[in-house]
Formats: C-alpha cells, sequence, structure tokens
DNA sequence: GCTAATTGGCTCACTAACGGTTCAGAACAA
DNA sequence: TTGTTCTGAACCGTTAGTGAGCCAATTAGC
C-alpha cells in the first residue's frame, strides 16, 4: 500500500512534538516508533528524516533522537499565519524595514539600478488611473530593494507585497487613492529617489521614512 | 450508451475537487474511481486526462494524481527560494531589522514581558552546553520581537528561524561557538536587557547591532 | 576498563500499488 | 456500412513501504 505513509507519520509527529510532548527530551527510538504506528522502520527512518530537515529534531547515534528547544514552527503554519495580518502591522513593518534598505540601497546600488528606479519612477508619474500606478509604485519600490543585492531581502519583499495585493488591501488602497495623494507620492518618490543618486544614505532613509508614514496616514486615516 | 461518459466523468470529478474535496492532497486511484463509478479505467484515464490539461491535477507514475493549489503558488515559489538564503544575506537582514525591532521593544514592552526577557537571558547564562545555550538565545531574541506587540513581524521572525534551525546553519555555529564567545554574548545580551529596562531605544537599537555584528564576525570570520 | 545492550545509519531484495500504454472487441451514432 | 466511444484486460516502469540484516557510536552494568 504505497500511500504517504511516511508523510502522514511526519505530520503525526510534528503535532506531537508542536504539542510539548518531548520537549527539549529524548524521543522514543525509532523501532519503538515503528512498533507503536505499525509500520516499517524504513518508513519512520523517512518521516524522522524530514523532521530533522527542518531542524525540528537532532538525531545522534547511540543515544537517540531529541526535540529542539527553540520553537522551529512549520513554514505552513507561519504563512497561515501571515496571511491573517492586519494593514496596521503591515505599515508598521514596512516603516521598520525599508528605510534601512534604501540607506543600503544608497550605498549598493549600481549605475544601471538607479536608472532602472529613476525609470519607474518617471513612469509612476505618467501613469494617470490608479491600478497603473500602483503598478509602478511596487515597481519603483521593487527596484530599490534590488539594488541592496540581498536575495532574502528581495523575497521578504516579494511575500509582504503578495499580501498586499489581496482583496482587502486592493479595497483600503482605493478608497484612499486621489489625483492630490497620487502627485503628494511622486513627489516623495522623487526625494527619494535624488538622494539615492547623491549616494546619501541618511537622506535615503529619511525620504523613504516621510514616504511610508504619508502613505499610512493616508491609508489608515491618522 | 457511449455517449460522451469521459467527459461527464470529467465534469463531475471537476466539481467534486471544485468542491475542496481531496484539495491539495491526493485523489482516489484511476482503478478506485473506475470501481466506484461502474466504469472502465481506460475511461476514467481520459477524464483525468482533460482535467490534467487543465491544470487542476498532476499525476506522478507509482504516487498517485494530486490536485494542485494547496496553497498560493507564489507564496509557495517565495518560501522554496528563501530557502537557499546564503548566511550573509541572512545576517545583513538581521542586522538591518533586529537593531530597529530592539528600539521598539524597548518603547513598547511592558513590565511582564520585560521579566520575560530577562529571565530568557538569566537562563542563557547559566547553560554551559551549546545546544542548550542556543535554545536560550533563540528564546531570548523571540522574547524581544514579542515585545514589538506586532505579530506580522514575530511571524517574519518565525521565519528566519526557521531557516537557522537547518542543518547547514547549524553545523556552521558548532564551528563558531566557544565559551569565550558564549560569554561574549551573554555580556552583549546584559547590555541589551539593560537598555531595555531603561527604556532606551537608541542604546537598545545600538546593543542589538553590536551584538549581531559579533555573531556575524564569529559565523563569517569577518 | 571491559563488555553487552541500545540506538541511529545504511543497504538489500521483495512486494504492493500507482500511472502509462496498448490492443481486441462490443456498443452505439451518423 | 463506417467511425467513434467505451470496455476489459494485459503488461510496463516507477514509487513507496516492508522486513531483515549489519555497522558504528554511545551508554550502562559488571
Amino acid at each position: 500500500m504505497p500511500r504517504a505513509v511516511a508523510e502522514d507519520l511526519a505530520r503525526s509527529l510534528r503535532q506531537r512534538i508542536d504539542a510539548g510532548e518531548w520537549s527539549g527530551r529524548r524521543m522514543p527510538p525509532e523501532r519503538e516508533l515503528a512498533a507503536d504506528y505499525g509500520v516499517a522502520r524504513n518508513t519512520v527512518r523517512r518521516a524522522v528524516e524530514m523532521l530533522a530537515d527542518t531542524g525540528a529534531i537532532t538525531r545522534h547515534v547511540g543515544r537517540g533522537t531529541f526535540v529542539n528547544g527553540g520553537v522551529a514552527p512549520s513554514v505552513a503554519a507561519i504563512v497561515e499565519r501571515i496571511e491573517g495580518t492586519s494593514p496596521a502591522d503591515m505599515m508598521e513593518i514596512r516603516l521598520l524595514i525599508e528605510p534601512q534598505a534604501a540607506a543600503v540601497a544608497a550605498l549598493n546600488a549600481s549605475l544601471a539600478e538607479l536608472a532602472a528606479v529613476e525609470e519607474a519612477h518617471r513612469a509612476a508619474e505618467a501613469a494617470t488611473d490608479m491600478p497603473g500606478f500602483e503598478a509602478c509604485d511596487a515597481e519603483l519600490h521593487h527596484r530599490i530593494f534590488a539594488c541592496c543585492r540581498n536575495e532574502l531581502l528581495k523575497e521578504l519583499h516579494n511575500l509582504l507585497n503578495v499580501l498586499r495585493h489581496q482583496t482587502p488591501w486592493q479595497e483600503m488602497k482605493r478608497r484612499s487613492f486621489s489625483e492630490a495623494r497620487r502627485l503628494a507620492y511622486c513627489a516623495e518618490h522623487g526625494a527619494l529617489v535624488e538622494a539615492l543618486k547623491r549616494r546619501d544614505p541618511d537622506a535615503a532613509r529619511a525620504a523613504m521614512h516621510a514616504h511610508l508614514k504619508s502613505v499610512e496616514a493616508n491609508m489608515l486615516g491618522r
């Protein structure tokens, strides 16, 4: 019966670990688990290997298998919780990360990357309707992150972007959008781009901070 | 009787898929479906083939047929790319985020949260072996993030933690660990905790920055 | 200090179940 | 008739799980 026995077993063990069973202590030996679950030891080994890959447990020959003390929730569980993020929390994170990223970008950006950022800025200025401006704005921020030359930072930004493209956010952005605000955003973008071109990290950080504060005020009405 | 049986079957299966049956999991084998619907397996195969052509399902020889789209594909792709993060990128992100978080924590933490942070610090001081210290260290940083009262920030920290608990990282940490360094880390933690208790955001930021720079130097040999 | 038992690491041959493929024949529609 | 569709069956290569055995590291008991 080649059913996904090993995966089910891994899930089951993961739950027992998360529930605090054996927390910080030794798990039952593989042979015992195999007997308890009524499967072959090879199957147990494959399930246990999956958990070891995620870092939830550590194995030692002759000693046993131990549950790691530090909480290491599964990626799936994290993503699930992240999807319920509130707009306020999101803006707080953006205010925490993006100004720093702008400062790093000012120091690291190549001439080509700066040109790409400026191009996105011009496109945003030229955009007239809300979806078009929205796309250019996202591209602008994305290109600034790209200047940091850090793949992880880029991916974290992508992750936040996915959240912001979900429906409740779109609705909120649409409500707060107006021509006056679009012009204000463009001016703020302009100051940011200028700071990047001057290679001035402090000015870039301040410009990004000011811009996000403006976005926050418009979206959350503060 | 041979009147578009396969198409009807495809429609029926599509409905069951859309209704969430087998969502993200394995469908019954073709032979079983054939028995359930009272048709030949070849007919089932043609129906299943139609669904596979639309991308609704994916088939694997020897494993089974799986319904696509358990999680949002973009999120899954991002997480997959994140898992290949280099230690250098990771430290850069920590240096970018955690000092800011420490500053926010200094302003927002409740007395109970501060006590929890200090408790983790004492536990880290008391730990003797590397895994024990590692667990306390992770818990300390986690509790500082919790002080920020921002769910998204906490989850992002969890996400980074998952990476750091994977095997290549563990190996790297083990190599760079020594008693002298453990004492140095504890001293840095102490300065950080003091700054938090004084509610001094700038000092907390500086202390966290100094601590992470120390970790970076040890791990990456800079 | 030596030995025996325990534990994870590893390999192997075997079996069961799965999708992939082909084919001959029956049933129906044009 | 002719052509299409479904049936029923066989066989293939792939994959997952089984069961058994042996090794090396560690622990515990003598």
